[in-house]
DNA sequence: GCCGTTTTCGGCCCGACTGTTTTCAGTCG
C-alpha cells in the first residue's frame, strides 16, 4: 500500500465532503491527513505494521481506522457511499476557477450539471445564470476558464515563470513610488512548478503603482483590479498577482504571500496560542497593540522562531524545528566544489570538452565530470566503447592544459530494460564516474521497474543514480518505482542519488530528499548541462535541494576533489 | 475530524475581490 495512493483517497473524501457542504473543519482534517501522508518519508506499510499511524500529526482515531480498513479491504465504506451519491465528474467542476464547492453543488442540484461538458453546455446556452448565486458575468468567466482548465493543468514550470517575474519585479523597483518589492509565492519557495507569479510591493500610493503595473507590456489582460491588489494574465497565459501594502506592513505581507498556505496556517495557529494575531499587515497583541517588525526575520522572531528559509515553508516540521532552534543550514551554491553530469559535442551537447571545462572553471568550480550518453542512447549520439576510449584521450589532453582544475572521464550510462548497464564491466571500470539513468521503457509495471533499478544498483560500477524518477514536468510522469526500496538499496550499496537541475526534471523529487539523507545517501546536485550557458542549472538543483532540507554534508559534489573521489562507490 | 504550556470540549487563519444576495456569500490565495 502506497502512502501516495492513500493520500489521494483521503483527498477525495475531503473534496466529496466539501462538495456536500460538510463541516469545513472536518473537510480540512481530511486534507491535512492527505498532505501528511504525501509527505511521509517512509513506507506506509511499516508505519501500519508497527501501529504508528496515529503518531503522524493530522491522523487521529477516525482516519487511522479508515486507513486500516483500506489496507485490509482496499476500500473505505464512507468513500464508497460518497461516490454513490455524487457523480464522478462533479469534482472536476470545482477545479474551474469561479466555481467552488458551493456553486458547483448548486449547479448540480438545480441543473444536474455533473461534468465539464455539462457545464460548458449550460454556460454557452445561458442557463448557467439561472443557478442561484450565479449571474451572467460569472457564467462568462466560467466559460472562459473552462477552456484553460481543459487545455492545461494550470501549473507552469518555475523556469518559465521566473524570468517574467524578474522583469515585472525590475519594473516595480524602477517605480519611484515603490519602496520595496519582492517575488513571493511558489517561486520564492523554489517550487518546481507554480500556478502564478506572486509579487509584493511597499508603497504609500498603491493606486498609482497598480495603474502602472497593469499597463506594463508583459501584461496581456487584467483579471481583477482592487485598491491594493491586481490579478493579471501575462503573455503566454501565466497569471500574476501584485499586492501593494504600506511600507510598514511589507515584512508581514512578504511573509504572508510567500506561503505556503499550510505553513501560514501553522504560523497563525502558533501566534494565536501565544495570544497574538498575525495577518498580512501586522502582528497584534491581545490588547490591540502592535508588535513592530522591521523585516521578515523579526516576524518569525516575535513568534519565538528562527527565520525560516522560504524554500522549506511547506509545513513539514519547519515551524517546530525553528522553535527549537534546530533548523539545518541548507546547502548553498557556494558549497559546490565540482560539476558532474554535463554533455559535450561528443554526444548531444553543443560545446567541446575544453569549452565546458573553461566555463566550469570560470564559475569557480574545481572539477568537472564529462558524462556523455552511452551507446544505446542512439537518439542522443551515444558513444560506442571505442569512442569512449578516444574521449578519455581527449580529456587527458585538455587536463594537460589546466592547473588546479581537473576534468574527469565519466558517462551517463543507460539503464537497459532488464537493469543491466549499457557497457560491460571492463568499460565501466575504466571510467572515473558512472551515472546510471533511465531513458526508455518508463512505462514498465511498478514491480518490474523497481526490480530493474535495483538490479542497476547492484552493479558495482554504478556510482550515481541519475534523475531517478525519469519524469519530465508537465509532460510525463516518471517511472513507477517503490522509491523506499530504491533508497534502501542505494544506501546499502553506497550509490549516490542525483538531484538533476534541468528545470524540466528537478529529480530526485524534493519530497524524497529527507528520506535519502536519513539513510546516509549522498546527493549529487547536477546541471545536466548541454552547453556552457546551462551550467547554471545547478542553481535550480540547489533550490530544489534546499527545499528538501539538504545540507552541505549530504552533497557529493560539495566535497573537494580527493574526498569526492574517495566517496565514490567504485573507490570505497 | 483533529488536537491540547489556558482546553478531553470547543475551538480550528484571515482578508481581498467579485458579483449579485440590497447587506453579503462565495471564491481565492
Amino acid at each position: 500500500m502506497r502512502a501516495a495512493e492513500v493520500s489521494d483517497v483521503l483527498e477525495e473524501i475531503g473534496r466529496l465532503l466539501e462538495f456536500k457542504g460538510e463541516n469545513p473543519f472536518k473537510v480540512r482534517a481530511y486534507a491535512n491527513a492527505a498532505r501528511a501522508l504525501a509527505n511521509l518519508g517512509e513506507p506506509l506499510d511499516a508505519v501500519v505494521a508497527e501501529g504508528r499511524l496515529r503518531e503522524i500529526p493530522g491522523i487521529g482515531a477516525a482516519i487511522a481506522d479508515k486507513i486500516l480498513a483500506y489496507a485490509e479491504t482496499g476500500s473505505i465504506p464512507l468513500l464508497e457511499r460518497l461516490r454513490g451519491e455524487i457523480p464522478p465528474g462533479v469534482l472536476e467542476l470545482v477545479a474551474v476557477p469561479g466555481l467552488g464547492p458551493k456553486r458547483a453543488r448548486a449547479a448540480f442540484e438545480t441543473l444536474g450539471i455533473a461534468s465539464l461538458d455539462d457545464l460548458e453546455t449550460a454556460a454557452a446556452s445561458g442557463r448557467l445564470a439561472e443557478v442561484p448565486g450565479l449571474g451572467e458575468k460569472t457564467a462568462r468567466t466560467i466559460l472562459a476558464n473552462l477552456e484553460r482548465v481543459r487545455a492545461y493543468t494550470g501549473r507552469w514550470l518555475a523556469a518559465e515563470a521566473r524570468p517574467l517575474a524578474e522583469r515585472l519585479l525590475a519594473a516595480l523597483r524602477e517605480d519611484p513610488e515603490v519602496v520595496r518589492a519582492e517575488t513571493a509565492g511558489g517561486l520564492r519557495r523554489a517550487m518546481e512548478t507554480v500556478h502564478d507569479v506572486d509579487l509584493v510591493a511597499a508603497s504609500a500610493n498603491p493606486g498609482a503603482v497598480l495603474d502602472r503595473f497593469i499597463a506594463l507590456p508583459e501584461v496581456a489582460a487584467v483579471t481583477a483590479r482592487g485598491d491594493t491588489k491586481a490579478t493579471v494574465r501575462l503573455a503566454g497565459g501565466i497569471p500574476a498577482d501584485l499586492r501593494v501594502v504600506e511600507p510598514g506592513a511589507f515584512p508581514f505581507a512578504l511573509q504572508y504571500f510567500t506561503g505556503s498556505q499550510a505553513h501560514n496556517t501553522r504560523l497563525r495557529g502558533l501566534a494565536r496560542r501565544r495570544g497574538l494575531k498575525l495577518n498580512e499587515y501586522e502582528l497584534l497583541r491581545k490588547d490591540g497593540t502592535l508588535v513592530a517588525c522591521a523585516d521578515e526575520a523579526a516576524v518569525y522572531g516575535a513568534l519565538g522562531l528562527e527565520w525560516i528559509p522560504p524554500e522549506i515553508r511547506e509545513d513539514r516540521g519547519e515551524v517546530q524545528a525553528a522553535g527549537e532552534g534546530r533548523l539545518p543550514r541548507l546547502v548553498e551554491r557556494g558549497d559546490l566544489r565540482g560539476i558532474l553530469h554535463v554533455h559535450t559535442e561528443w554526444s548531444d551537447g553543443r560545446a567541446t570538452i575544453e569549452a565546458m571545462a573553461e566555463a566550469a572553471r570560470a564559475l569557480g568550480f574545481e572539477y568537472l565530470a564529462v558524462c556523455d550518453h552511452s551507446r544505446s542512447a542512439a537518439y542522443a549520439g551515444g558513444l560506442e566503447a571505442g569512442r569512449l576510449r578516444e574521449q578519455r584521450e581527449e580529456i587527458d589532453r585538455v587536463n594537460a592544459g589546466f592547473e588546479e582544475f581537473v576534468v574527469l572521464a565519466g558517462c551517463e550510462v543507460d539503464i537497459l530494460a532488464d537493469g543491466r548497464l549499457d557497457y560491460p564491466d571492463d568499460v565501466l571500470a575504466g571510467l572515473d564516474l558512472v551515472i546510471g539513468s533511465l531513458h526508455s521503457r518508463l512505462g514498465l509495471p511498478r514491480e518490474e521497474q523497481t526490480e530493474r533499478v535495483l538490479r542497476a544498483i547492484q552493479n558495482p560500477w554504478l556510482d550515481v543514480l541519475g534523475h531517478p524518477a525519469g519524469r519530465v514536468l508537465n509532460r510525463r510522469e516518471g517511472a513507477d518505482l517503490v522509491m523506499e526500496w530504491v533508497l534502501d538499496a542505494a544506501a546499502e550499496a553506497g550509490v549516490a542519488l542525483e538531484v538533476n537541475g534541468d528545470p524540466h526534471r528537478l529529480d530526485l523529487d524534493w519530497r524524497w530528499h529527507g528520506a535519502a539523507m536519513e539513510r546516509g545517501i549522498r546527493l549529487a546536485i547536477d546541471p545536466d548541462a548541454h552547453g556552457p550557458e546551462t551550467l547554471d542549472y545547478v542553481d535550480n538543483g540547489i533550490g530544489i535541494a534546499r527545499k528538501g532540507w539538504v545540507t552541505r554534508e549530504a552533497v557529493l559534489n560539495a566535497l573537494p576533489l580527493d574526498e569526492f573521489q574517495k566517496a565514490l562507490r567504485r573507490n570505497r
